[in-house]
DNA sequence: TTGTAGGCGTTATCAA
DNA sequence: TTGATAACGCCTACAA
């Protein structure tokens, strides 16, 4: 009965029905955009004068509870400190800032599992669930993630962001898929192979990114298909244990040592990175720019000079590689504007907008810097 | 009376309680840590499993209704995009993760007003208060402003990360202080001129950051002070119109061409950064990682190289600074600790917590790396 | 054009 | 230890 602590103070429109001798649903009409225009001119003046007066100031909240809509989005990221995902970031706060709405963030890793066994981009979504959220944009997601199943059953509504999770089961699939805003991955690869091979070279590697993550697969799949495009094939691939430098680093290093074919190493040539003291490529294409640098740091610790030895290409040109030593060459990807248009996308899908379709590829295209060259000796 | 179009459905402990032939409020205690020891057990048990059962999730806006308390707090940055942030939010968000709370972000730019003179920043920090949040981190503040004066005094709950605010009154100033986990800039710039100092360098300049930010202003004293106490004086100072890369490769050239001393470049020697085709200064200590980046084009640019004509610092240690060409030496300060530290005082706020110190300063230590050599030609 | 009544899902207080 | 009742602030239908 008694209403001792609230956090929240402040009028409410029933203080202001009160101050102006009128009735609440006066007041909230007169609030509500959407109705104000059943509210008399000069009535609404008064309400929207004494609104101001009392400093009164919406409560979403119970708005929320009323109506059922928050005005708030989950956004699941792997790690903001991934320079990939500022930008992205931008670009769904953009649009979201525009309609009203606001981001809820979480860093929830690279898929990995908490102690219980669940992973924790789904602890994250679920206790999002219950601020409530009213969508998901979600950038974490693996190809085999069977909790985002879960979440799309439940009627959560979900966009996914440079990833997608319909690769692995193939068009057959019987999954519900998912709105995704993506990149051309595979145009990406081909940019990079073609620049290179018009630079004259003919032996080049690849650093993959983890099979799970729906990029690392098809940029693989591109990078491959690029070469046998010009009747290549591929020097070396080791796939990387994650998108890091240090696993760009580790995985050139056992390019270089011969030994290495990483966990998902089967690729033509793995193996085979290495012989006579010298890298059998001249040519290196990375899945992303973490791993791009990794290699760089391998390779100068290696003694090869990039890109006199060895000529680089990184994936998603994420800001500050043109400061970079050397400047790197990468697959510019359009972060930004992905972000732009998974939110534009999931507030559609909250207003029910029909017909939008369900992916979104956006094309890719190369800046050229530093880090590749002609070929210099041919073997 | 009739409840159409409830975006968020699941059940509700009313259902629980119907479920088990139990009244709401055992549910509703069952459900809450803090009371739970209010159930007995048996009972505690059945509710325990019928709500999994049922797939109840609880939902916040209500329960933010009822108690004023939504678990949310409101971040304002100036740009995510600007690496130094995302460490930082890193650090808040693992605070408030653990306590089961989560961020809206705000990125609200420099400070700019909107069309209607209202500040980003302030604007942003209305919305987020109607959601609502429980308090705000905020990392936009100017020393300066004023918004921040009416969100404290409406009873709003800030800490600041980064930036202070009060040394513009200095501290005969009326205002109540606000809580801040802020870097020792004083600190940092010592650093900075010692090391170049040890080098052998005697002709040092600064490139400054808007006076308006706390740091720019505390950066400058501190430098000015430790070149003091080696019986120096600045050979430079130009006060950069922002902390971009932009700002910083202008301010730079304009040191170069001797005709600048930027918007508050009245400090010594400013107008004097170069004679005779060569920079008067042989070391420069930059107020952040950005506008180090910067004068490393513009110095490029010029011809000159680093660290053989100009030895470079930057502050701030921002991710990637190592892969940089060449790799920046720069004061490293505490970005993920800070913001733990301020979400740490921020929920210690919230929950009434006493005695916590008003200010907390973080001591910052100096990465040294290639941008920075010993003296070639003393002058 | 405005008022009335009821409910959104939860918590708080009091009574049993 | 549990139940009953009344809020929290807003919105929606319907009546006037």
């Amino acid at each position: 009965m008694a209403r001792p602590p609230a956090v929240r103070s402040g009028p409410t429109i029933n203080d202001i029905a009160r101050h102006l001798g009128v009735h609440k649903s006066t007041v909230s009409r007169a609030m509500d955009p959407e109705r104000r225009h059943l509210v008399a001119e000069p009535l609404l003046g008064r309400v929207e004068a004494a609104a101001r007066e009392l400093g009164w100031r919406p409560n979403r909240a119970a708005a929320a509870l009323s109506t059922g809509r928050s005005r708030t989005v989950g956004v699941l990221l792997p790690d903001i400190t991934n320079p990939v995902f500022p930008p992205m970031l931008r670009g769904i706060e953009d649009v979201l800032d525009v309609h009203g709405y606001f981001a809820l963030l979480a860093n929830t890793g690279q898929g990995r599992d908490r102690p219980g066994g669940v992973p924790a981009a789904q602890a994250a979504a679920e206790r999002m669930l219950a601020q409530p959220v009213e969508g998901f944009i979600i950038a974490t997601a693996q190809r085999d993630d069977a909790w985002l199943d879960a979440l799309q059953a439940e009627g959560a509504r979900i966009v996914l962001v440079n990833r997608t999770r319909d690769d692995l089961a193939g068009p057959a699939s019987q999954r519900p898929p998912l709105p995704a805003v993506v990149s051309d991955d595979r145009l990406g690869m081909r940019l990079a192979v073609d620049h290179l091979v018009a630079l004259g070279h003919r032996h080049i590697a690849h650093l993959a990114g983890p099979a799970l993550l729906s990029t690392g697969h098809a940029r693989r799949q591109g990078f491959e298909q690029a070469l046998a495009a010009h009747g290549l094939s591929a020097a070396a691939i080791v796939e990387c244990a994650s998108y890091g430098i240090e696993a760009g680093d580790a995985a050139l290093q056992s390019m270089l040592d011969g030994s290495g074919s990483g966990s998902g190493g089967e690729g033509a040539g793995a193996g085979a990175g290495r012989a006579g003291g010298r890298p059998t490529f001249t040519g290196l294409v990375a899945a992303n720019d973490l791993l791009a640098l990794g290699a760089l740091q391998a390779l100068q610790r290696a003694g090869c000079s990039v890109p006199q030895a060895v000529s680089v290409v990184g994936h998603n040109d994420m800001p500050l590689l043109a400061q970079m030593s050397p400047p790197v060459t990468s697959v510019r990807i359009q972060l930004y504007e992905m972000g732009r248009l998974a939110a534009q996308r999931l507030l559609d899908e909250i207003a029910g907008v029909p017909g939008a379709p369900l992916t979104r590829v956006l094309a890719p295209t190369l800046a050229v810097r530093g880090s590749t060259g002609p070929v210099r000796d041919d073997r």
